[in-house]
RNA sequence: GCGAUCAUAGCUCAGUUGGUUAGAGCGCCGGUUUGUGGUACCGGAGGUCGCGGGUUCGAGCCCCGUUGAUCGCCCCA
């Protein structure tokens, strides 16, 4: 560390919307990583790992005619050979790709799962990152709406393992397949149209570009008009409303609620029946905590063949948020501290041995012993061990000292565990144990 | 891309209508006290007040610009 002020450095800042996690917002990012990935095996989802850049094609041709998307919100550069590379936006165009030029088609239906980064070029905001990580769950190559059923039951079950089920609620709505959709579209386009003077003016621009999305504007100007506009209920065909109630009547036998939310739907083409968002109210303006669909024509717009899937993807970040305090029990079960510098050797060496031991133990790098028992005491371990070694007798004297209110037991463990290596003698009341090594 | 708010020590913040050497708590370093060891005390290091201009005798404070953050809008795969 240099104290020369002329020769400061600038010191490189952190990329627009990226963050950098320590201690309890990691633990709590590990946390929901580790709840997903067990309970995918649960569901028989296997893991599947896809790049994180691919070429601009595979993106740019999954979201299809939303320029804003492509255009404005992909992290997009040219590499050294001029191909245009894009860092992936979402799992499942990756994952389409992947389905198609690796022949998975052979695993039909196939169930995958995976996590990880993804990029977006967008304003940071509350729960919104320009890398940020996602969990993502697939099924590949099933029309039934089975499938459709079993990924709600299993984000169900997530959200309720992570404990935030809480005031999170299952939202759904059918876009019905391509015949109802264009019709339920047409429909909406003719109700908009007549009440075009009363519009909000990026409703006026939604009606041209992405009509259907005037129905979740926030503005209130629109909120009259999008309340009074046609349900897809009505254009519904046959087969179409089939497939919801089955998709429903599979969520009810699972006991899963949800709620009908005839205005939730989804900007791009390829997406056909079942659209769902687990939904909160606790995360400001970016409420989805989970979010989903069936995708049928997707794949078959990369190119591959005509290939029915439906999936949904989780903000690790936004659930990481939500989860509460949890007992981590990350903390040191023993917190050693040399009596005297001259026990410092002993103490290391019984640190490496409590540690092979599968006891939590820790040991701070410098200070007397009275400024590492303080330290000790500020909220870093649950019981200090204080060590010294008693040089005429060769032996070593170790005591056990409480620094937190109901830390969970150590002293039986640890008994057994020096009994492994020491001849042992032990004073309760002092909680004193006189090591000598066996020989 | 648009709007609002904000930017002072490692962290959280205070800083009076512009007025001398910019403060506190926590953390860090050193020391005293204690010693079946803890919440005490003393001392120290650490700040070009985000950056660049301007107004003024004088700017942390006022004005303009810029960068970044936060929250929202647009968008949301």
């Amino acid at each position: 560390m240099s104290k020369d002020k002329s020769a400061k450095v600038a010191t490189p800042q952190p990329v627009r919307g990226t963050q950098d996690m320590l201690g309890d917002f990691a633990d709590r990012f590990s946390h929901v990583v580790d709840t997903f990935d067990r309970v995918r095996r649960l569901y028989g989802y296997k893991r599947v790992e896809v790049p994180v850049i691919e070429p601009t094609a595979v993106f740019a041709r999954s979201l299809g005619e939303t320029t804003d998307v492509v255009s404005k919100e992909m992290y997009s550069f040219d590499d050294r050979g001029g191909e245009s590379i894009t860092l992936r936006p979402e799992f499942t165009a990756g994952i389409a790709r992947a389905y198609i030029t690796n022949g998975w088609q052979q695993f039909a239906p196939l169930k995958v799962a995976t996590h990880g980064p993804l990029f977006r070029y967008e304003r940071p905001q509350k729960g919104r990152y320009r890398q940020f990580h996602q969990l993502d769950a697939e099924v590949l190559g099933s029309d039934s709406p089975l499938a459709d059923a079993e990924l709600l039951v299993f984000a169900d079950q997530l959200l309720k393992e992570l404990g935030i089920a809480e005031g999170v609620t299952l939202t759904l709505n059918t876009l019905g397949d391509a015949a109802s959709r264009d019709a339920w579209r047409t429909a909406l386009v003719d109700h908009f149209e007549a009440h075009r003077g009363d519009l909000s003016e990026d409703s006026l621009a939604r009606l041209d570009k992405n009509p259907m999305r005037i129905l979740d504007s926030k503005d209130p100007r629109d909120r009259l008009i999008a309340d009074s506009a046609p349900d897809i209920d009505a254009f519904l065909t046959g087969e179409a409303q089939d497939f919801f109630c089955a998709v429903t009547a599979g969520l009810d036998a699972a006991g899963v609620a949800w709620e009908r939310n005839a205005r939730l739907v989804r900007g791009l083409d390829y997406y056909r029946h079942t659209a769902f968002e687990f939904v909160t109210d606790r995360l400001g303006a970016q409420g989805t905590v989970l979010g989903g669909g069936r995708y049928d024509g997707l794949i078959e717009a990369l190119g591959g063949p005509s290939t029915p899937a439906v999936g949904w993807a989780a903000g690790i970040e936004r659930l990481a948020m939500l989860v509460g305090p949890q007992n981590w029990d990350h903390l040191p079960e023993l917190i050693l501290i040399p009596d005297d510098p001259e026990d410092l050797a002993t103490a290391q060496m019984l640190l490496r041995f409590l540690r092979r031991g599968g006891i939590r133990a820790d040991m701070g790098f410098s200070g007397s012993s009275k400024k590492r028992y303080e330290k000790a005491r500020r909220g870093q371990g649950h019981r200090a061990l204080t060590v010294s070694s008693t040089l005429t007798s060769g032996a070593i004297v170790v005591r056990i000292r409480d620094l937190m209110d109901g830390a969970p037991p150590v002293r039986k463990r640890l008994r057994e565990l020096l009994a492994t290596s020491f001849e042992l003698q032990e004073d309760n009341e002092t909680r004193e144990f006189t090591l000598r090594p066996l020989t």
